[in-house]
DNA sequence: GTCAAACGGAGGAATATACTCCGCTTCGTG
DNA sequence: CACGAAGCGGAGTATATTCCTCCGTTTGAC
């Protein structure tokens, strides 16, 4: 696979993330393609249809994500602490597409990944439970959930730099009440 | 004026406040006349251009929520508690639509609700820390950018109620963190 | 240096959105 | 209850977006 071939997917998914997380929506073939700094040809040849595209976003998305939670929970000394690191990076990451996309998508032809999703999730909430970090009114269900809040874009127009760092100081606070009744 | 004017009126104010909140930005013309129930020709009637509209809508909101601010204050034992209420209140007004119609429009052509909107936070800052609740960390911005975050819905082709009572749970949890050390 | 593969962007078809017009319905009143 | 003014609905047209293909030019690997 040629170089430029590989960058200019990189860059197409990257523009697509970004735009479905600003506007909440699919975004326009051309918008995608100006934002990745592409023809629009480059972005028919990598993916077909409307279908192929979201497909790739959310497989991207997942596929980091879930990456990001096997080293959250290798490197964190306790299950509480990896729970916090997982659901930073997830906001980094652009897990929040992943919902936005669900509605647009005829079939969800990702069973394995979900699958991984869940279990990184059910390992998660199961290291953080065991550590009596979070309660059995606390399950994977209101782990994924948070995500998708604290991962969506606040608003339009605002710097995103300053909008990541107003996600991840909501998170804490969060945080901070789901383990209050717990340190 | 003529109850079935008002009637639509309202109607027509509710869907464009759904409609902005699920799909984040500003709705096409017809889809609002027919979340409403109405034809396309009553809301031009209402509302004769894009502007007006989003303004009706942003006035609308900000008054419901500033009042439901005042009784917040009126009716709860302490400045924690009234902050508490307020922010479950907006959830339910749709505070969500002011912020994300606020790029859209070109003047804010409401400084004096945006005023009563920033006094009734100020207010409620004031008494939850004077009743310790919270600490000098914690201002308006804050209680203003939380508001902004749990009254936004999670995603498309959610059940509205289980989304309001997600929206719920999660600002309690949250909220429990922001007073987390000072009860 | 060569050439196969990929690229960019103009352009026309398809689709979505904005807005008006007019025959029909509804509300308030005598 | 009946009348008139005001409001209503939705079909229909103009306009703006979006989709997608084609082909001359550029790029990367050997």
């Amino acid at each position: 696979m040629r170089a430029d071939v590989r960058r200019n997917r990189r860059r197409l998914l990257d523009a697509a993330i970004a735009l479905i997380l600003e506007q909440g929506g699919e975004p326009s073939r051309d918008s995608v393609a100006q934002r990745a700094g592409t023809g629009v040809a480059t972005l028919y040849r990598h993916f077909p249809d409307r279908q192929a595209l979201l497909r790739a976003v959310v497989l991207d998305v997942l596929d980091r994500t879930i990456e990001q939670g096997d080293i959250a929970l290798a490197e964190s000394a306790t299950g509480g602490e990896a729970l916090r690191r997982y659901l930073h990076a997830s906001i980094d990451t652009g897990l929040g597409v992943v919902n936005i996309v669900h509605g647009l998508l005829d079939d969800t032809a990702w069973p394995d990944r979900l699958a991984g999703a869940r279990d990184v999730l059910d390992r998660l909430t199961e290291a953080a439970r065991r550590d009596g970090a979070i309660g059995h009114d606390v399950g994977p269900t209101d782990i994924a959930l948070a995500s998708i809040r604290f991962c969506r874009p606040l608003a339009i127009g605002l710097d995103p730099g300053d909008e990541r760092a107003i996600a991840h100081r909501q998170l804490d606070t969060y945080l901070d009440g789901l383990f209050e009744h717990r340190c």
